[in-house]
RNA sequence: GCUCCGAUGGUGUAGUCCGGCCAAGCAUUCCGGCCUUUCGAGCCGAUGACUCGGGUUCAAAUCCCGAUCGGAGCACCA
């Protein structure tokens, strides 16, 4: 039957459908849903987590790990764990303590329990000791070239085999501070002949010696990132991990660190890389910006830094929405600020007043023989917000751009908007009476007693000009018609977006 | 070089696990038009994609193999 119907051919089937079936030609139209795939093996709550690491505030990179796990704790309720991972005492920003909940709190995450790792130096070193006796750390006391070599070779240090005792014995000496910086380490068991280098033994401890910004000088040896983060999320009860696949290796490392205590492994998740073009979020480059002056500070417009964005008016929202639809593809991306800005146009459209800021002000007079006014709506679709009114006698003289100015055709008619039509003759733009005539060119104003703004740009620009009076008092995001979203504060404003 | 991962229009995604409803959906951008006293919003339309080559099958974006391209890791960073 069916090899038969697949032999009549493609043109024929369709033939008889149509005459015979028209009902299954009749097409839905597919809904497009933006919605998080569902998690493998969720039994009830789910416990999941957020790991930065305090060398400052988070970028706009960071606000999708922040994302993705609270939605799927929003989702089937649980813990979201905020967990500072700063056993890096080089790599640390005090600062950052309280930067990062700050965003994500703006972020609207809800953080359920935060943890900072260098107050469980204790809990690791128990650990560790347990291991060793079990024989799945040992110290060693070479220079790291001796053992990178080695294990490259599948080989194994003389120190793998010592016994347990011995290497509690040499713990206590690192723990007493009894070596300097890079004269030994505790390795973590694995294969040493497992393909990947990277993964066999590797280094669990080490020591630094620098001052750590909440426990100063009370520890040397600290875990390496793989060490903490596996007895971490195993104490915590971390059900599901979601972070970058720059992870992909390191998830392979701590698996043996829970295989070798029996511990159940949570399930994991690695979203891809993703490009973010025009945006300066590189720590250490923002840093030295900031110190050299370059930038005036972790919120500096031109940053990718969510203080920046806060600060240009961003709504938390698109935040979400955004990684929402980016999901948990581990193929790399290209961030799109087209997609980003147009999602926050349609939260912040409807709630954002319009006015007028003219940018390149030059003064003219209307030579307008009647009295005029201004009846303009703050929101053309709601009229409930009011109106801004402005009245104008005769000769009055008005604020334009310089580049509408500039822009129209001698002896061309436009419309002032909202306000009257007007003519170019001789250079100048004078009142003409109107005559009801439509599709002219609009352009906008503003009354001489404007004040003025001056604009921040992302791209470190200043534009400077005349908003109009009754814009002074309001603080937040608004539209400036033609111009774009700006958020507004006091004289100053922080351009948005289009 | 080694290990691992990935590949759907310009961009972002849906679909891939469990082959047929996919002659591939949605969003965004660009282009054309409408509407509009904003360059915002809205409406209509158009262009545009399953990396390539084999294989399996009646049937492949989907399964298998290979190639190509891209990415990550190869730290006593996180």
């Amino acid at each position: 039957m069916v090899d038969e119907i697949n032999s009549l051919g493609r043109e024929k089937i369709d033939e008889i459908v149509a005459n015979e079936y028209p009902e299954f030609l009749i097409k839905e139209k597919r809904e497009e849903k933006h919605e998080l795939p569902e998690l493998r093996n969720v039994h009830g709550r789910v416990v999941m987590r957020m790991a930065p690491s305090p060398s400052g505030p988070l970028h706009i990179g960071h606000s999708r790990m922040a994302i993705l796990n609270d939605e799927y704790v929003k989702r089937y309720g649980g813990e979201l764990i905020l967990r500072i991972e700063d056993t890096n005492p080089d790599n640390i920003d005090p600062d950052a303590y309280q930067l990062i909940p700050e965003d994500l709190k703006w972020l609207g995450v809800n953080v359920t329990k935060s943890v900072i790792q260098s107050s469980r130096m204790e809990i690791y070193y128990r650990y560790a000791r347990d291991m060793i006796k079990s024989g799945h750390l040992y110290v060693i006391e070479r220079d790291q070239k001796y053992f990178h070599d080695m294990k490259m070779k599948s080989l194994a240090v003389p120190e793998r085999n010592a016994s347990p005792e011995e290497n509690e014995e040499k713990f206590d000496r690192l723990l007493n501070n009894y070596y300097d910086e890079g004269q030994a380490a505790v390795v973590m068991k694995t294969d040493l002949n497992h393909p990947n280098e990277s993964i066999r033994d590797w280094i669990a401890f080490r020591i630094n010696k620098t001052p750590h910004p909440l426990t100063g000088d009370r520890y040397v040896l600290y875990p390496t990132m793989n060490f903490s983060v596996s007895i971490d999320d195993h104490l915590l009860g971390l059900t599901h991990v979601i972070r970058g696949i720059d992870h992909l290796v390191n998830t392979e490392k701590q698996r043996y660190v829970f295989r070798a205590n029996n511990w159940k492994e949570p399930e994991y998740y690695h979203y891809g890389f993703i490009k973010i073009p025009d945006s300066v979020l590189k720590t250490s480059t923002i840093k030295e910006g900031i110190r050299t002056g370059r930038y005036t500070g972790w919120d500096d417009v031109r940053l990718g830094t969510l203080m920046a964005l806060r600060k240009r008016g961003y709504s938390p929202e698109t935040f979400r929405r955004y990684w929402i639809m980016s999901g948990m593809r581990e193929s790399n991306a290209v961030f799109s600020w087209d997609i980003f800005d147009s999602i926050d146009r349609e939260i912040i459209d409807y709630k954002s007043m319009r006015f007028f800021f003219v940018n390149n002000p030059v003064k003219i007079n209307l030579e307008n023989n009647i009295d005029l006014k201004s009846h303009v709506p703050y929101h053309p679709e709601r009229p409930d917000l009011g109106f801004r009114e402005y009245d104008f006698h005769v000769n009055s003289d008005i604020y334009i751009d310089e580049n509408d100015l500039n822009s129209i055709d001698e002896g061309e008619y436009i419309r002032l908007k909202d306000l009257c039509m007007a003519r170019k003759a001789g250079g100048k733009i004078s009142y003409v009476p109107d005559d009801g005539r439509r599709k002219l060119r609009v352009i906008h104003w503003c009354p001489v007693n404007s004040i003025d703004f001056k604009v921040y740009r992302p791209d470190g620009t200043v534009d400077s000009g005349k908003l109009e009076p009754l814009a002074e008092s309001l603080n937040g995001v608004a539209q400036m018609e033609r111009y774009g979203y700006i958020n507004k504060s006091g004289c100053t404003g922080y351009y948005l977006h289009r």
